[in-house]
DNA sequence: TTCGGATATTCCGCTTTACGCATATACGTC
DNA sequence: GACGTATATGCGTAAAGCGGAATATCCGAA
């Protein structure tokens, strides 16, 4: 019964905001912990339950690694994620998380990869890791 | 976050057959009992769970208790079931439970409510109470 | 009122889960 | 190599979830 698995995914409030945001474009750990402002630990293993559970796949871009929706999906994800976004679209909390993840993203000067790069040549200066606050 | 509450329903198999069951028709609890092959404590329990929760309605008919989604389901719950819908199409074990689901109401000789009423003046004589095992 | 059937509730044990602290691992820079 | 940063993992604990046995409640019939 696989749709169980989905269902025990999604039925965590930490989990099914960043499902969300991940259904809008990958993210990386350290953004998760600002939009959510969530301790490492906990973002961490909530997306290593996901990861378990294949909902989520992974990228390492350096010492960075980037989350994603897995690239072929199974039937069951493709389903509620789809159903998750129609539910969200007027929730409080949902909404108010992408207004957090573009700003984490604003504050990079680049695609998302090079958002998390240190600012050794960084082209503004302000640029830098999300984590470190302003 | 009540959209979570709903996710928290549908985590467990058995309220998720119970639910996709309901998503076709009313069904009195001796039904589940029998589709499901479970006992009645544990039947008894998650749909008192999913009450609590207001992912179903209760009506008593004498004795017995007919349960059904609820007449004006929430915007959550009307996307999962239409979702869940979906996932089911092709899942052994939910295809599984709508044959049994015929097989229950066909063992019953009249609507819903009648198939749960003691022979007293039964038409065919053959029916009874669904848990009557044959 | 008593009885039997349908359903709900309580109590208890077990397993799972969520969280935080501390620590470990992986990577890039020097 | 050492160091700092990003991320993961192990451990302990508190809470929640699930199942079953026993019991309670509700209802209709006699």
């Amino acid at each position: 019964m696989k749709l169980i698995e989905v269902y025990k995914c999604l039925c965590d409030e930490t989990r099914l905001r960043i499902l969300h945001l991940l259904s809008h474009r990958p993210l990386c750990v350290c953004h998760f912990q600002e939009i959510l402002s969530a301790p490492q630990v906990k973002i961490s293993k909530h997306l290593a339950y996901l990861r378990e559970h294949a909902l989520v796949e992974t990228q390492r871009e350096g010492a960075w690694i980037v989350y994603s929706l897995p690239a072929k999906p199974s039937r069951e994800l493709t389903a509620n994620m789809k159903c998750l976004q129609d539910c969200c679209r007027e929730n409080a909390v949902f909404t108010a998380d992408l207004k957090r993840m573009a700003k984490a993203l604003a504050n990079c000067d680049g695609p998302l990869a090079d958002c998390c790069k240190p600012k050794t040549k960084s082209k503004t200066g302000t640029a830098g890791r999300s984590t470190a606050k302003a």
